[in-house]
RNA sequence: GCCCCCGUAGCUCAGUGGAUAGAGCAACUGCCUUCUAAGCAGAUGGUCGCAGGUUCGAAUCCUGCCGGGGGCGCCA
């Protein structure tokens, strides 16, 4: 949230006075950790100071005192402290002003903002080979994916969640090979797809004893398996990428032109070498092979020129496991090879998922599949523990430990949170007592510690949602419907909102105050791709 | 050898330039005749991997080292 425009522009106009910058990068105007500190805390004299050649200190006292005669609204008082900072006590009326809004604006406008400059941004995740089920780091990178898809629409972007799809090469070929096997009651080599759904398909199939094409119907099922999973978990993709289309489309051969004409490609060794070296990549790398197959990396090219030139996104961000590491500067060079600035590429690589059980294979079939974690823990647990921290750290799923927090997991917390308070909402219903509407409302009247910490929780979200999209980071979004959920558990425990002796003024305050907390929650899980349910 | 990510409480993780470092789980003590105890409150628990550096200020930025994970194909 930003601090009050009022005070803003006091400081602003103080730091002019004394002949400073306001707008000097390392200023900030922000909320402390410890309520201690004030509502809003400058460190303008500890930037300043130096080039002033005045201790901090006094700058300090001649910010506040300027500011101080500027009488901003809401401003109960200033204080110097530390070693310089100014520290603003803001009256209650902030709170409620600021809680007001949140009520006007409501579910669907409050924490939207657009910081899109009118961009397209398309989101590119999961993208498993449709060869066996998903694993658990799928879900774990999907919610990700879907969240901040989640996220940056909230703050304006035109967003597209794609899929693509492997569809073509060795792989479909390796499937239809190892289901043929299974279908003549064969042994599946080293090399197959050892799993038991593969022997399940092989069951079912019905077509001819030709390897792609039994490869591609098992990646046909396959595939809509993966959409329903992936579907229980509030993932749903505009755009399902076909990379065989790709390849029968001629594409390929026509980037490669593309490329040539660019002076980027070579033939060597029977192969055609695209310069990658050049563009940042740790050496060249071959574009069609000597068989006159193209490579992966020249189909995923040709799906790049697809998305910035055909298709014309301004941005695009794709979310690899962090096994596909090594292929990164290789595709960050062919997309400058394009001729496409870089920088509209964003990679964000999802660190490894594993179970403490041990090591996951999806050759060997020994994997604990996407499916049975949520038939395991629900989807709602499934999604908000994935997004409870960030992609970058690797995460070791301790099965055992997970079941037996699950009666108590943070999905619950949250959750309970949101049913506590519709069931409040019914309460009063029940009761015959009606909110009145918010013009009629004194939320002046909310004025116990419990009650304003809530406020203060409350208002940060649109920071949040921000700082989540521009970071690219949903877990913050989680951190923070964590901490309202406990600040809600806590004043819920301290003040009564319905019934008892409480007056009914302050029924009507707090009953708007905890819809406030409700919209915030809801706004939240929304985002989180997990459900607010209104009673558990 | 080179590249990426991580190292914070017993465990799983937040915190990524601000003032006494936080939450959940596990362990301890209390709180249900009152809007849902899937909850609340209290106490316990930390050389922020190590060593330098930058800064008024570093868990946070830079360098080196140690430890863990992942990657360096005419596989995808």
């Amino acid at each position: 949230m930003p601090a009050p425009p009022q005070l803003q522009q006091a400081l602003s106009t103080a730091l002019l006075e004394l002949g400073l910058d306001p707008n000097e990068p390392k200023v900030r105007l922000s909320r402390p950790a410890t309520s201690g500190h004030g509502d809003w805390s400058s460190n303008a004299a500890l930037v300043c100071a130096k080039r002033l050649g005045v201790p901090p200190r006094e700058v300090a006292n001649q910010i506040a005192s300027k500011v101080e005669a500027l009488q901003p609204a809401h401003l109960k008082s200033v204080e110097v402290a530390g070693a310089g900072f100014v520290n603003f006590y803001l009256f209650d009326s902030w709170l409620h002003e600021e809680l007001q809004q949140i009520l006007v604006q409501g579910e669907e406008g409050y924490a939207r903002t657009d910081l899109s400059k009118g961009e397209r941004v398309q989101i590119e995740f999961v993208s498993a080979n449709p060869t066996g089920p998903l694993h658990v780091g799928n879900g774990w990178w999907g919610a990700y994916g879907d969240s901040l898809a989640r996220i940056m629409e909230r703050c304006g972007f035109d967003v597209t969640r794609e899929y693509y799809v492997n569809d073509t090469g060795g792989q479909i070929r390796r499937l239809g090979e190892s289901l043929l096997k299974r279908k003549a009651g064969q042994q599946v080599g080293e090399d197959g797809y050892q799993g038991s759904y593969v022997a399940e398909l092989a069951a079912q199939y019905r077509g001819p004893d030709d390897t792609m094409e039994a490869g591609r119907w098992a990646a046909g099922r396959i595939l809509e398996n993966i959409r329903s999973t992936l579907s229980r978990l509030n993932i749903v993709f505009d755009e399902w990428f076909s990379q065989a289309s790709i390849e029968e489309s001629g594409a390929v051969q026509e980037t490669i032109d593309l490329l040539d004409k660019r002076g980027l490609v070579y033939e060597e060794d029977g192969a055609i070498w695209l310069r990658s070296a050049a563009l940042g990549d740790s050496r060249d790398r071959v574009l069609i092979k000597s068989n006159g197959d193209p490579t992966y990396l020249a189909g995923d090219i040709a799906y790049h020129r697809n998305k910035f030139l055909i298709r014309g996104f301004d941005r695009v961000i794709d979310v690899f496991g962090a096994d596909h590491h090594g292929q990164v500067p290789s595709l960050l060079a062919g997309v400058q090879a394009l001729g496409v600035d870089p920088g509209r590429l964003e990679i964000r690589l999802g660190q490894m998922v594993s179970l403490a059980e041990g090591k996951m294979s999806k050759r060997q079939g020994n994997f604990v599949s996407l499916d049975s974690l949520i038939d395991d823990l629900g989807p709602d647990a499934v999604r908000l523990l994935s997004l409870m921290s960030s992609i970058d750290q690797a995460t070791t799923l301790d099965l055992d430990l997970v079941r037996k927090q699950s009666m108590e997991n943070p999905v619950y917390y949250i959750q309970y949170a949101h049913a506590r308070i519709s069931s409040i909402q019914r309460f009063a219903q029940a009761m015959g007592v009606e909110r009145v509407s918010l013009d009629k409302v004194d939320l002046s009247l909310l004025t116990e510690e419990a009650e304003l910490r809530l406020i203060r929780v409350l208002i940060k979200l649109p920071e949040v949602v921000i700082e989540a999209c521009s970071d690219r980071e949903p877990h913050k979004v989680t951190t923070w419907v964590r901490e309202l959920a406990g600040t809600f558990h806590s004043f819920y425990h301290d003040l009564r909102v319905v019934g008892g002796d409480v007056p009914a003024e302050i029924t009507q305050a707090r009953l708007w105050l905890v819809e406030g907390v409700r919209i915030g929650l809801f706004i939240g899980l929304h985002l989180l791709g997990v459900s607010a349910p209104s009673s558990m």
